[in-house]
DNA sequence: ATAACTCATAAAATCCATTTTTTATGAGAT
DNA sequence: ATCTCATAAAAAATGGATTTTATGAGTTAT
């Protein structure tokens, strides 16, 4: 199916930065780069707001979502709870084989260099991709689909975040050591302190990128358009 | 736009248990009834797919959202823990204005009839609509567009189930008087015992369908299809 | 001179009609 | 009963028509 396809190359985009939030999707553009028609693109899209990565108001089409501060406080507000949910739930019913995978995930992120090499001023796209998969494979274990999903599209947000704002000089050494606590505990099956050591993770995630956000020199975001009525809201 | 006023009718023809859960949707079908092009059935397809009222599933098309028990089960774990939450919330935040919402949208539910006067051995749609109304009020001050957001999906994926397995019988007295103790314990802003009274109605909801959708005899649902892969998943 | 307004033009979004592919169905043969 | 294959039905994709919005030059008013 092709919309599928390009479904999922644009949400790559997205999260990887290619797409900037705020920025308009047109429509045309994207069916002449991706070779399809427009009603292919159209369908893609369609899907992708309700992923909540892109938003669509009527007549004047598609955006990638935009970053604020409201947003980006709420978001890592049920991140918090959410996850830590999941989290302790997975603690709770992973068995000795999910406990290998979390550790193998953690090996992988932990081997890879936080900032990109050739661009050391931007993260390291390839580590934030294991990061993501270290949070995925962590809540796995929760018993829920539906968590899953939930925890899944709060993680893909803030990824965006993540991308635009993360700065790479905020204490790397000490923030690794964060997912080297959380290992422990997730492995000695210490679920509350697992919970404690990931809400402070989130904590410190969010506070370092509120001020970069705040000031917003140098952010890659496209220029604020005015606001319109979306649909859905 | 045409998609949009299409997508809310198709929404609420699932609601309202017109379109039954399992069932498929034929694109060139809903387009001719509803006097648009194909596309643009698709289209609104598409979205409720977000919506997670649809499912999709490649070359095979759209299905509405299929009931299962073990998804019956996760679904009201979920609204559980997640209406628990948006609900304490709400309390703390709220204030005299939301109370007054939250009374009035109580008056309305509990002077509407639960069984429709015409159909006895079904429940009165409109006391369905009132009873959803209810819920949103209750949980819009938890201050968080996103917990609003995620509340209000896993309300309208259960309404699917409400619709099809509540039996009008189940004792409508005593689940009516849950309703008012909810009320008088959110109108005197006691979280800890609103929260207890709100967990122990999901529950009960929760175990008065079960045996239904087990037992499945004469519940409104399509036959089910072969398992098929379904995109996203 | 600047600001506000009109209106023609271009660009983009939305929708439709049609073609192409894929899947489902059922008669006839093995 | 199972398999093959022709046919019909439905999904998916295309190309293009229609409608709406954005843009900017020209005009008028302050």
């Amino acid at each position: 199916m092709l919309s599928t396809a390009v479904f999922d190359v644009i949400r790559e985009r997205i999260l990887n930065g290619e797409l900037l939030p705020g920025q308009k999707l047109k429509i045309s553009q994207l069916a002449e780069t991706h070779k399809v028609s427009l009603n292919v693109v159209r369908e893609a899209l369609n899907r992708l707001t309700g992923e909540q990565l892109v938003d669509l108001a009527p007549q004047q089409g598609f955006t990638v979502r935009a970053l604020s501060e409201d947003d980006l406080i709420d978001l890592f507000a049920q991140r918090i709870i959410f996850e830590g949910i999941a989290l302790r739930q997975s603690i709770i019913n992973g068995d000795l084989e999910w406990q290998s995978r979390v550790l193998a995930a953690h090996h992988r992120l932990s081997r890879t260099p936080a900032v990109d090499p050739e661009n050391p001023d931007r993260l390291n796209p390839e580590w934030l991709s294991r990061h993501e998969e270290f949070n995925v494979v962590m809540m796995a274990c929760c018993g829920s689909p539906r968590l899953i999903q939930m925890v899944r599209q709060l993680a893909e947000a803030a990824a965006l975040y993540q991308r635009a704002l993360l700065p790479t000089s905020a204490d790397r050494a000490e923030r690794n050591s964060e997912h080297d606590d959380l290992l422990e505990a997730i492995l000695e099956g210490e679920a509350d302190k697992a919970v404690v050591i990931l809400t402070r993770h989130l904590e410190q995630t969010r506070d370092v990128m509120l001020p970069v956000l705040r000031q917003g020199g140098g952010v890659p975001q496209a220029n604020k358009r005015a606001a319109v009525q979306l649909v859905g809201k």
